[in-house]
DNA sequence: GTCTATAAAATGATAGAC
DNA sequence: GTCTATCATTTTATAGAC
């Protein structure tokens, strides 16, 4: 019976986190996702009571998809070497495949404070310290320069390629550089030299 | 005579530029900066004349005030070692004196495409060519790591001090951590660790 | 330059039929 | 679960007096 509730709800959600993701909470209209739904407002506050409810769904859904990749990751029985480049795959991987989602947390990042703020940190704070614990597990073993903080770290790796993702168009109009013009790519490009820098360096050829 | 018109227009873009960087393009109200210039809303559509205009104007005015802290470094007489230090201190200096211009620029590159940006792109690319001109003449005289692409180099630059500035709160709840209580020391730290890692390392200390 | 008054549109949300 | 109809509010913006 019931036919079928879910498809519904997942499809809202869906629309909803690209749309917010594009226009932001305030900027984000609830007839707009609901027309794209080909449904009427009242019949998408049917399933989602207020903006803000519908909001810290996807928002929790998307955290939830981050925890969830790594807590795969850390269950695999890679070593440290591997689980320290897949973390950074993990957050290409994520970003690619999600383009909406980093955009999301990015943009809740700078609402932060003056919205709910708990809602999306206690999600988020799973992933945060499963990093932090990894980055600061391979500073010990030698992987990882141990002249930065840890939060450095973390931060310039969540920090580049974040920023990588949400500058592209601008530094591509800006540099015309062929290497900005498609997302994929570029983005790779960033992870793969965040990886290099973290680690213990050449230092050699000058 | 005009009596005082200058310091009027200027009130309303200090407000303006809070009040953006704080709720975005979307969620700002005119009604609500004009009310803390203490103005009518047609008395600030006066000075603007339209929500647009007064936003592409405060965009403006920062990407000028960082183009400017750009070029008064770069017209300095000091060696490249200096330039290129001063470059991240620059960019830390303004983004703590202006705390509301990193904001507003990170949410205009999420909007990007979204609206105007034609606007913006211009001046930031003055300031974008020169700090990427910088880092390749700094990576051609080994002062930076030469196997990671310059505008890898720059992202992570600019990523990683944005992200720091944006995420702080968020990384504040979830860690608890007392370095990340306070905006200027924890920022400092994360600027200092970023030119650390950015130079040719140690790579001995294992 | 700033005001009052107001237009015109869109928003989030509710009531109630079906 | 989805609809029609509607409410209350807020929004940007304009007209015109002073």
């Amino acid at each position: 019976m019931a036919s079928e509730t879910r498809p519904r709800k997942q499809l809202i959600l869906e629309v909803a986190e690209r749309h917010f993701a594009e226009h932001g909470f305030a900027g984000g209209s609830l007839s707009a996702i609901a027309r794209e739904c080909e449904l009427g407002n009242p019949g998408l506050l049917h399933h989602f009571p207020s903006k803000e409810r519908l909001y810290r769904a996807v928002l929790e859904l998307q955290a939830g998809e981050l925890t969830a990749r790594m807590q795969a990751l850390l269950s695999g029985r890679d070593d440290l070497v591997q689980r320290l480049q897949g973390f950074v795959a993990l957050q290409l991987d994520w970003m690619l495949s999600r383009p909406s989602g980093a955009k999301l947390i990015a943009r809740e990042l700078l609402d932060n404070g003056e919205r709910i703020a708990a809602a999306q940190a206690r999600p988020l704070e799973v992933f945060l310290n499963a990093a932090l614990a990894l980055i600061t597990e391979a500073q010990q073993a030698g992987l990882l320069r141990r002249d930065v903080h840890a939060l450095s770290l973390l931060t310039m790796v969540l920090g580049s390629l974040s920023y990588a993702q949400m500058a592209r168009p601008t530094l591509h109009k800006a540099f015309g550089n062929a290497a900005l013009s498609e997302e994929a790519p570029w983005m790779q490009a960033v992870a793969a030299d965040v990886l290099r820098l973290l680690g213990p360096g050449p230092a050699s050829s000058a």
